[in-house]
This record gives structure tokens, sequence and C-alpha cells, in this order.
RNA sequence: GGAGAGAUGGGUGAGUGGCUGAAACCAACAGUUUGCUAAACUGUCGUACCUAAUAACGGGUACCGGGGGUUCGAAUCCCCCUCUCUCCGCCA
């Protein structure tokens, strides 16, 4: 949630920038949310003084009552009546006022930062860098699903059975490969200064709404009405609900975590051969870092989330590019954010395996996490966010670009995780 | 799931209708003292919103788990919800 004075100072900078992620309306419902704002102020302003109205007079009462003027004091009593239902009035009219302001709030996303391209769609996003060797594949080569068949490590039909679409079962060295990558992302992040938490798989809508997932993002989400929870679709949601109603010490910023899961997703609407195989998955598996910081550095630590990214598959030894996504391509929360694609040399395509993006203070305002700067002045933080890494595509791509007509080849990094050089 | 107890500021914990935004202690922070550390002493020490016609001091309102009610007045009384603890049951 954007915060109301900020719009307040910055009318035209807000629409201007909302127009860069081509948010619709902008200008209207800007100058609609501090006109809001201003009857919300002049009727809390009101209310204010017949409340201090309210306990004056309650203070006399009592001192009369002390006194024995009795008489007085019912007099008094007669006039707080007139207080009281003018405080109901103003009351319901604060409340009704408050509801609707943050009811726009809500639907107004981050504004992008200056480093955001214009554009409509991922066709507009920025390529900032790219690096690796495409590798070339022998004659015989083939996309993973035919190799997950092949060596029998990742059974589609199998999951399909058990629970439906999108829930793969992960077979023998399917299965070790998993917790190879699980175990060595974690071990890099932890090397890399990131503290790890393993975070509940499922929030209370408190959380779900704190992040953002909730009211936008509602039917991505596997939910459990009967007791209110949601399943989570990144460790992102439950780890940074972490530091909710928290106000943090500046001398303990940035705060970095990482934290494995298993990620949950409906993914409704998707369909064709961008989900074949790993390349979308209700159920999988990620790393995620979180980090927490102040205004002033949040953009260094992105860097040092992107260099952790970047790291990783270098060791993996994958090609990979980083793009800036543009302003259309962005999620609603953020406020820039990097992808981090691997090319699938058997799929021919470039396939998204992290999102690493700042929310400065949009995501913390709802999160209501502060910190207390040099001045002992508390101030919403930065929070940011990033995949290090989500599995599914990694393996795709490992699978892919590794193999041979005798086996498939397991980088170096990972050797001594997976406890062989090859899979056969 | 059954029975009971409880929820107060960073922590412990007082407070059962007005003088309590809340004692006391601890922690934390700043200063004095000190060769350094420690100790001692002094001071500061919740959050949000509104307002201020000197953005520095100030004034007002709300908040003692959450929501509603009684009352001129509620942390304190009543109702509902949530959560925690203890005992029992069940169980990886």
């Amino acid at each position: 949630m954007l915060q109301i004075g900020f719009i307040r100072e910055n009318r035209d900078f807000v629409v201007e920038r909302l127009g860069v992620k081509n948010f619709s309306d902008a200008e209207s419902k800007i100058d609609n949310v501090i006109a809001l704002d201003n009857q919300r102020r002049n009727t809390q302003t009101e209310l204010d003084n017949i409340k201090a109205e309210a306990n004056r007079l309650a203070k006399e009462i009592g001192m009369l009552f002390k006194q024995g003027k009795s008489a007085e004091a019912e007099e008094l009593k007669a006039k707080t009546g007139e207080c009281h239902v003018k405080e109901k009035e103003l009351g319901e009219q604060l409340s009704k006022i408050e509801g609707d302001l943050r009811d726009i709030l809500l639907t107004i996303p981050n504004l992008p930062s200056k480093d955001v391209p214009c554009g409509k769609g991922a066709e507009d996003n920025e390529i900032v860098h790219q690096e690796g060797e495409i590798p070339q594949l022998y004659a015989g080569a083939v996309e993973h699903w035919t190799l997950c068949a092949k060596y029998d490590i990742i059974d589609f039909e199998l999951g399909t059975k058990i629970t439906g679409a999108g829930f793969p079962v992960y077979k023998s060295q399917g299965a070790k490969l998993q917790r190879a990558l699980i175990n060595f992302f974690l071990d890099e992040a932890g090397k890399n200064g990131f503290t790890e938490v393993q975070p509940p798989l499922m929030v209370n809508e408190a959380s779900a709404l704190a992040t953002g997932q909730l009211p936008d993002k509602e039917g991505q989400m596997y939910s459990i009405p009967l007791d209110g929870f949601y399943m989570i679709p990144t460790a992102e949601v439950p780890v940074t609900n972490i530091f909710r109603d928290t106000i943090q010490k500046q001398s303990n910023l940035p705060i970095s975590c990482c934290a494995y899961s298993q990620c949950f997703r409906r993914e409704a609407g998707s369909y064709g051969k961008d989900v074949r195989g790993l390349n979308r998955l209700h159920q999988f598996d990620k790393v995620e870092i979180v980090c927490i910081d102040t205004p002033e550095h949040s953009y260094e630590q992105l860097e040092v989330m992107k260099n952790h990214v970047a790291g990783l598959l270098r060791k993996l030894e994958l090609p990979f590019r980083i793009l800036r996504l543009c302003g259309g391509d962005m999620s609603f929360t953020s406020a820039i954010t990097y992808d981090f694609e691997v090319y699938s040399a058997a799929q021919k395509r470039w396939l998204e395996v992290s999102s690493v993006s700042n929310f400065e203070t949009y995501q913390a305002n709802r999160l209501k996490l502060r910190y207390k700067d040099e001045n002992n002045k508390t101030q919403l933080a930065h929070t940011l966010n990033g995949s290090a890494l989500a599995l599914p595509r990694i393996v795709a791509a490992l699978l892919e670009n590794n193999q041979t007509e005798s086996g498939i080849r397991i980088p170096k990094a990972l050797q001594a995780y997976f406890g062989a050089e090859t899979i056969i």
C-alpha cells in the first residue's frame, strides 16, 4: 500500500509513475484518495474535539459527585447525551471514510522506481546481462519430460493419479537431485550471510493480506476455508510476516533470511506447451531469500541479492540472462524486478528461474514493518526478496543441457551433494 | 476433542469503576565518573491519528489480546471471538 502522506505531497509524481505501470485512471483515483483523506482529517478533528468535551464533562461530574453536589452533576449528565449522539454519528462517518480510502489504496499498485523501463509486456523487458555458453546438444537430444521418463526420475502421470496435473512424483535419482539442489542452495545462501528459517507452509489471512497476496491474488492460492488458512505460494509470505508489526533497530539492518519451502500455486488459466513437464507446477520447491533494509541501502542490498543468484547459476554452469522488467510486466507490489532466465537447450527457450525485487515501503506499509533511524524516528523499512532458486526449471535446464548419449552430467558444484557425477 | 486458568508497555509484573498511558523492577539508550571494562549516579525510554498559523517544545484523541455492551466515566463490570498455559484424551 502506498503511504497516504506521500501521495498528498507528490500527487503529480505518483500519477506519472503509475503511468509507467500502465495503471488506468491514475489521476482520478489519486484525486479521489486525496479528497477522501481530507474528509477523513476533518471528521477526525471534529470527532476528537467532541470526545475531548465528553471527557471533560465526565471528569467534572466525578468531581461534583465527590463534593456531594449531585444536583449539578445530574445537570451535566444531560449534556453528555448530546455529545454521545454526535460522537456516534461522526464515528460511523469516519469508519466509512477510512474503509473507502483503504479499499481504493488497496487497488493502487506500487510505484515503479526510476530505472524501470516503460512497456506493456514481456517483449518490452530489458536484457541487462547475459553470460555462459549455449550448449550444442547431440543429435538425439530431447526435452526434459522425455528424459524424466527415460531415466525414471520424475513421474508426472503418477502424480496426476495421486493428486492431479502439476504434482509430479520425484523418484530415486530425481528425488536425490531435489535434495542436492535444496542443500546446495541453502548452503550457498548461508555462506553469503543469509540466515536460514523454516516457516509454516500455511498462513492465516492477516499474513496473506500483509504481503499482498490478498486481496489481489486470492485465486492464485490454495485455501483451507475450514481453518481460514492459505497454502503459501512462496516462502516470501511466511518469512516476511515474521517481521509484521515490528520496529527494528537500525543496527539490526539489513536483515537477510533464506528459507526452503514447497510452494503451492493454482496457476489458474495456464495451458499449452509453457506448462509442459516441469515448466509450470502446482507444487514445487524453492529456496527464497528475503531482506529488510533501510531506504538508503535497499538498492545496494538488491545488488547483493542479484549477485548471489548469479553466483548460483554460474556454479551450476547454466547459461543465463538477467532482465529488468518493464512497468507493464512487473508485479503489483514491486518497485523494481529483475528476472533471471536460464537457457534450456532442448526446448530452445529461456526459462524464468528467479525473480528478485525491491518492494521499497509498499509491503512494509501493510506489514507495519518499521525501524528507528539515527534520529530515533520510526520509519517504514524497505523489503526485498528473490528466488535463490526455484527448482523445477533449474532441473529442466540441468537435465536438458547436460544430456549426453551415455547419461546426464551433474555440474561439479553439485556432485558432492548428489553423490555421483552422472545420472545413468 | 473434554475440564480449568489466563492474556497489561522490549521483559517480569502491579493495578477490580474517576487522581492510571498505566506503579515497581529489569533490559535498552544518552550523559557524568573512570586508564579500559565493570560498577555507581543522572536523565530518556510505547504506538497511531488529528491539530498546531516558529516541523523545536506543545495540545487533543485512541489503544492494557480482538470485537461489541453497561456507565456521566472502564485496563478494571457484562457478552462474543481468538490465542496461550495446565490436566485428561489422541498422536508423528
